[in-house]
DNA sequence: AAAAACTATTTTTTT
DNA sequence: AATAGTTTTT
């Protein structure tokens, strides 16, 4: 232990902080609102156990992303020596089931190189058994079924016992839910919710072996509490009893995963779980000035199913809440763009104090567009788009198969992946007969099939080869290269004369090699095993960490447990924050916890944005403010032209009995027609509204349409979501000799520029079309030379 | 069996 | 608008 560390783990506590750290007494609810400096105390409780003598191999802390698991474990490391840490597990749920799982896999007649099927995977393995019993298997269906399959698994429950939403198609869910698992067993596969679900059905009918690891850890930790579904929730009661040293850290607002089976009651009953358990409140914030803490605790104050708190600081009032409407997404992806270079360049903000948060990955596309527009760098943290990639998929079945030859989807995958001469009546044959066998494909396909084609034969030949030339000793990265090599996966030769696409991919399986060999540096004496378990349980935002001077961008729900100087949430308006699913299914509260949540993340401002009209499925629809903004005190919030506009819709919701069809309780399902419907009289009343007095109620566009529109360079999209990859931009910005595109002109470059702000700003330019011209800076685009 | 043309569907959110 | 899944054509 580093010297004089026992005292300083106590400093800078406030009472029920320091209480926290060193209650001893049993089982502890701590709830900890945002910013109340959570994290500090799990860190400093654990480093401090560890400190006075507590076996590290005897303590375990489960958090719910990765991300905050590394978190976690840096921070005690900065408390304590590494190797006072030796055997500390700090882990996710899922993580910890996998291990779990692994060491019982016999149990559940898996081995221990199970495979991991993720929402995809079940998808295909349920396709492919309704396919077989000749059940419709329409992409619809299948999703529903997977869905309540999942659902089951995270209430506790077999997927036999899931319940599909009532419907008209005749579907013996106790059948499918039978093949489903019969099917997952004969691949060695487990699913996600059975990470968490059979772990705790083992130790809750296996008494003995409970015991067992109710000594392994004496000591537990769980983050996040108010986000643990119901398997996660039994699991942990059979490995904390009561009395035990049990340390839960929620907060009732922040839950927003009930979508997955998250169930708030965990944390409003455990009390009742855990008698005599004692409880914490921490309401004082060390994050959020005043005026950010009070909007968002007024919005959450609209919420009926919670404990009650209110967030309080010593931070002093600050600067209020910014409101700002716009014409559309684009104008609205403009002007936040230029919000962030002004609070650069006039408050001293660098760009990685921004963050932009958004309700829905989709929403992130227009912003980027802006940004790159006005050259400022930005990273778009989502969760694992890289690996979504269908040739890194690809490859990673090859990889799968290798590794578990039982593996059916990656077989599938992996055989489909490249023109074999294996169509649909061959993988039929291949199929029925591994059904007969009672082998997996591989086997199958391992003997000879009657009734297959020459070419469909020797097809499957060469493909059984391919898998057969992954060594078994060796460098992981090298091997999956060989690999790779041998799926001609690579195409190593053709790289120049191959068509861009080809090249794309060529590309994306050399950085999964890059990757693998970085995972192999990182972990030594890491397995396939290891790796696979890590690009199923990891999605690259976890790798992530400081955006250095970028815009972070992310949704709400992956910015939980972050915080930002300046933070804009975009996109409020009702049907898309809060979402219209939400608003069919009357899932306002959750929600509206969505929106703290992202409030919360603000230290010193908070900018607020939504958008008059939006591109949806491919047309321009009207859209509303979010209800949440009418719920925000207006004393918080910028005075601006906006806010009379804003009243008068406010004031108009309450009266006009177009607003009844919005209200939760109306319900049904025939919603979103009717919500059709009444945008449509709400589009009209908005129009006359706005023609009445339309300079008092839209504050003039600082350019026109078609400037905003042309200066919109067209990016191409995808590229830029690399494993937290920064976007790399002309690093000067405008310079002479910066290369820059103009919708009229083409491309050019920088002679000479004049000052200004982004709007009135001049830059002479020559472009390659012989056209020199001095033009405003907004109509240009700057590009990589 | 493979490629091309056409169609329905999608936007929550993540381990 | 983009894509995944389905049907038709080659």
């Amino acid at each position: 232990m580093k010297p004089g560390n026992l005292s300083k783990l106590l400093t800078d506590l406030n009472e029920v902080q320091r209480e926290a750290v060193l209650y001893e007494g049993g089982p502890l609810l701590l709830l900890a609102g945002a910013g109340s400096g959570k994290t500090r105390v799990v860190t400093r409780r654990i480093a401090r156990m560890i400190a006075t003598g507590v076996d590290a191999h005897s303590i375990v802390a489960v958090t719910f992303t990765n991300r905050a698991a590394r978190e976690m474990r840096s921070r005690i490391e900065d408390l304590l020596d590494e190797d006072a840490m030796q055997g500390l597990i700090v882990s996710t749920f899922h993580a910890l089931g996998a291990r779990f799982l692994r060491q019982f896999a016999d149990r559940f007649g898996r081995t221990e190189r199970f495979s991991i099927y993720d929402e995809e995977d079940q998808q295909a393995v349920l396709r492919a058994t309704l396919q077989a019993c000749g059940a419709p298997h329409s992409a619809v269906i299948v999703k529903a079924i997977e869905r309540a399959i999942d659902l089951a698994k995270n209430a506790g429950r077999e997927a036999e016992e899931a319940s599909l939403p009532p419907s008209d198609m005749p579907l013996d869910m106790r059948q499918v839910g039978r093949l489903y698992e019969e099917a997952l067993q004969r691949a060695d596969a487990f699913d996600f919710g059975d990470l968490i679900l059979r772990p705790g059905l083992l130790l809750s009918s296996d008494e003995s072996l409970c015991v067992q690891f109710q000594h392994r850890w004496p000591r537990i930790c769980v983050d996040e509490f108010q986000d643990t579904n119901a398997a996660q929730y039994r699991w942990l009661k059979c490995l904390a009893p009561v009395g035990s040293d049990l340390l839960v850290v929620g907060d009732d607002d922040q839950s927003i995963y009930g979508w997955r089976g998250a169930e708030v009651g965990n944390i409003i009953t455990f009390p009742d779980a855990y008698p005599g358990a004692r409880v914490l409140r921490m309401e004082q914030n060390y994050r959020s000035v005043g005026h950010i803490l009070t909007a968002a605790n007024s919005v959450i104050a609209q919420n009926h199913q919670r404990l009650g708190k209110d967030l309080w600081s010593l931070l002093g009032e600050g600067m209020q809440v910014e409101l700002q409407a716009c014409r559309d997404g684009r104008h609205e992806a403009f002007w936040v763009a230029e919000r962030i270079q002004s609070l650069c360049a006039d408050e001293g903000y660098a760009l990685g104090d921004v963050a932009i948060l958004v309700r829905a990955n989709h929403l992130t596309l227009d912003f980027e567009q802006a940004l790159n527009c006005l050259g400022l760098r930005y990273v778009v943290v989502r969760g694992r788009s890289f690996f979504e990639r269908a040739c890194v998929q690809d490859a990673i079945a090859y990889l799968r198969l290798a590794h578990n030859h039982r593996d059916d989807i990656a077989f599938l995958r992996a055989l489909k992946s490249r023109s074999r001469g294996v169509g649909a009546k061959s993988l039929e044959r291949l199929s029925k007969a591994a059904m007969e066998a009672g082998v997996s494909l591989y086997e199958a396909a391992q003997s000879s099939v009657k009734g297959l084609q020459r070419k469909a034969q020797s097809g499957i030949g060469d493909f059984l080869k391919i898998l057969e030339s992954y060594p078994q000793e060796g460098p992981l990265h090298e091997r999956a290269h060989k690999l790779f090599q041998a799926a001609d996966l690579l195409d190593e030769q053709g790289l120049l004369e191959s068509d861009e696409e080809e090249r794309q991919n060529a590309e994306n399986i050399k950085r999964l090699l890059t990757y693998i060999e970085t995972f192999v540096e990182e972990n030594p004496g890491a397995t396939l095993d290891d790796f696979l378990e890590r690009v199923k349980l990891i999605g690259e935002a976890d790798v992530a960490e400081t955006s250095g001077g970028a815009v972070s961008m992310m949704t709400i729900h992956a910015a939980k447990g972050l915080e930002f100087s300046v933070v804009f949430v975009v996109g409020m308006e009702d049907g898309l924050f809060p979402s219209a699913r939400a608003l069919k299914d009357g899932q306002i509260e959750e929600e509206r916890r969505l929106c703290y949540v992202a409030m919360t993340r603000a230290r010193q401002r908070l900018l607020l944005t939504w958008a008059q009209k939006r591109q949806t499925f491919g047309e321009q629809r009207k859209c509303e403010p979010s209800r949440f903004l009418f719920e925000l005190p207006e004393e918080v919030i910028l005075q601006s032209a906006e806010l009379g506009r804003l009243a008068v819709l406010h004031q108009k919701s309450k009266t006009a009995e177009t607003r009844v069809a919005l209200e939760p309780k109306r319900r049904d399902d025939d919603w979103d027609a009717e919500w059709k419907v009444q945008n449509a009289v709400q589009n009209r009343d908005v129009e006359s509204q706005l023609s009445d007095r339309p300079e008092e109620n839209f504050e003039p566009l600082p350019w026109s349409d078609e400037a905003l529109y042309a200066d919109a360079q067209p990016v191409e999209m995808g590229f830029e979501a690399e494993v937290l990859q920064v976007q790399k931009k002309a690093p000067s910005g405008w310079q002479p000799g910066a290369r820059v595109f103009h919708v009229q002109f083409g491309e050019g470059e920088v002679t000479s520029i004049a000052g200004g702000d982004s709007c009135t700003a001049h830059v002479a330019v020559r472009f390659f079309n012989g056209v020199e011209q001095t033009i405003l800076r907004r109509y240009l685009s700057l590009i990589d030379g």
